[in-house]
DNA sequence: TCTGGGGTCCTGTCCCTT
DNA sequence: TCTGAAGGGACAGGACCC
């Protein structure tokens, strides 16, 4: 099943103790494993025709130039003869468990980044193994597959940002690997996009200086680096194209931040249905503190207009908590702080400086009994991992037929913006120079 | 073309304290 | 009591990643 890396001779590995593996087409090779008959076919994981975008696209939807993070409605045009899927990320977070425990089996210095992703240090566990860093890759290619029946592809280098772009070279389902003396012959040419940190906006910005590739960074010298983009930027990219990666592989990263937003299928303009949204965000975004443990010093708010401008506002808590109650009487605090506003196609609810639960100074709710909410939501986190996440939801989400989503809310609040013939705007729009902290910045 | 959702990190500004 | 500088926390926004 594996792929032995051509023209790379044994030996060529020494040193090179990084593995970054990357799960092919993840979201769609899980949906096309559960369904057989979709194997061969154009298969593509994302949101409606409406809004959205491709979480995930097999090969053969890739073939007629279908991308991952495309919208919808684009991808639709390439490929109407795919087949769209809705995502299934409890289905995706089982398949990755599962791969993740086949990563700790050859060494417990396993990082994941996301569902699909995790770099490996296996430089201690060589001589344990026996094995060489090729030898391990394929190994652990075969056991993915075997178990899983999916396949994913292998970067192996001495640093974590190396193997990271080698992965990207051995996609689909092969093994690429950039020996240690090989390291600045691998980066020089490629484009300066391929550096960890450079998007669209700072390609641009070193284009204007001459810079095209990540060779062109590495000569450039921090001094014309730091005039591009800063002196924290510049640091960063000057190293990275260089081979200088610092960074060990940390199976312990702590989160900083955890949250839930959503794009509504219409842009909400009623209060009470926004109220209503922001208070079904905050119970998941609680649910995901008392998941993990962990309890919140700030809260913010996330407001997306219908003309996509985007605002955020946060407020720091006296005191920590996991308790949705209290985030989403922040987070409407920070609401209605907004005063009149435009259209709303996204909000999202974040919770920001976490802190353990058991290292958190005790929560107290104002003009609550102490423990009563607290135990309150516990008690229904327990209700709903025996009974589902229906089980148990806030009295006003009561109705709605179903607390995760999957239904317009507006159609059922507002049904002048569900297609009614005398449409208008509840509410004028305000500049953003008119909200609080705007006017200097 | 028309832009998801979950994150991290950096920068600039404001404001409070010393 | 007033003023200015410096430092740091809070906050907001932008860019980026998968």
């Amino acid at each position: 099943m594996s792929t032995p890396p051509s023209g790379q001779a044994p030996g060529r590995d020494a040193g090179c103790g990084i593995l970054h593996v990357d799960m092919d087409a993840f979201y769609a090779l899980v949906e096309i494993r559960s369904r057989p008959e979709l194997r061969g076919h154009p298969v593509v994981v994302g949101g409606g025709p409406e809004r959205g975008v491709v979480l995930s696209a097999s090969y053969e939807a890739r073939a007629h130039g279908v991308r991952s993070a495309m919208p919808s409605a684009r991808a639709h045009r390439l490929c109407p003869q795919a087949v769209f899927l809705p995502p299934d990320f409890a289905a995706y977070s089982e398949v990755s468990r599962a791969v993740m425990e086949v990563f700790r089996s050859v060494t417990p210095l396993v990082q994941p980044l996301s569902l699909d992703e995790a770099f490996l240090d296996v430089s201690g566990a060589l001589r344990r193994l026996g094995a060489t860093p090729l030898e391990i890759a394929a190994s652990i290619r075969e056991q993915v597959a075997a178990s899983q029946q999916i396949t994913c592809s292998v970067g192996i280098a001495s640093t974590m940002f190396v193997a990271k772009l080698a992965s990207r070279v051995a996609k689909p389902d092969g093994v690429h690997l950039v020996p240690a003396d090989g390291v600045r012959a691998f980066l020089d040419p490629l484009p300066v996009g391929a550096l960890w940190g450079v998007g669209a906006r700072t390609e641009e910005v070193l284009a204007r200086h001459g810079i095209a590739t990540v060779g062109d960074v590495a000569a450039a010298g921090l001094a014309t680096l730091r005039r591009a983009v800063g002196e924290a930027h510049a640091v960063h990219l000057f190293a990275l194209a260089r081979g200088v990666d610092e960074r060990r592989v940390d199976p312990h990263g702590r989160e900083k931040s955890a949250g839930a937003e959503e794009t509504f299928a219409r842009d909400l303009v009623d209060r009470a249905v926004l109220r209503r949204e922001l208070l079904r965000l905050a119970d998941r975004t609680g649910r995901m503190l008392r998941r993990r443990a962990v309890r919140a010093r700030t809260v913010a708010l996330k407001v997306r207009f219908d003309d996509f401008t985007t605002i955020t506002r946060s407020r720091t808590l006296p005191a920590p908590t996991d308790l949705a109650r209290e985030l989403y009487a922040t987070a409407g605090e920070l609401l209605d702080a907004l005063g009149p506003i435009a259209p709303v196609r996204l909000l999202g609810v974040r919770a920001e400086g976490l802190v353990p639960a058991d290292r958190a100074p005790e929560q107290i709710v104002l003009g609550e009994a102490e423990h009563g909410w607290s135990d309150a939501e516990r008690a229904a986190d327990q209700a709903r991992s025996r009974f589902g996440v229906a089980a148990v939801r806030p009295a006003s989400l009561l109705g709605d037929p179903d607390p995760t989503r999957a239904r317009s809310p507006v159609e059922a609040a507002d049904p002048a913006r569900a297609g009614g013939p005398d449409r208008h705007r509840e509410h004028p729009r305000v500049s953003r120079a008119a909200s609080p902290r705007e006017p200097n910045g």
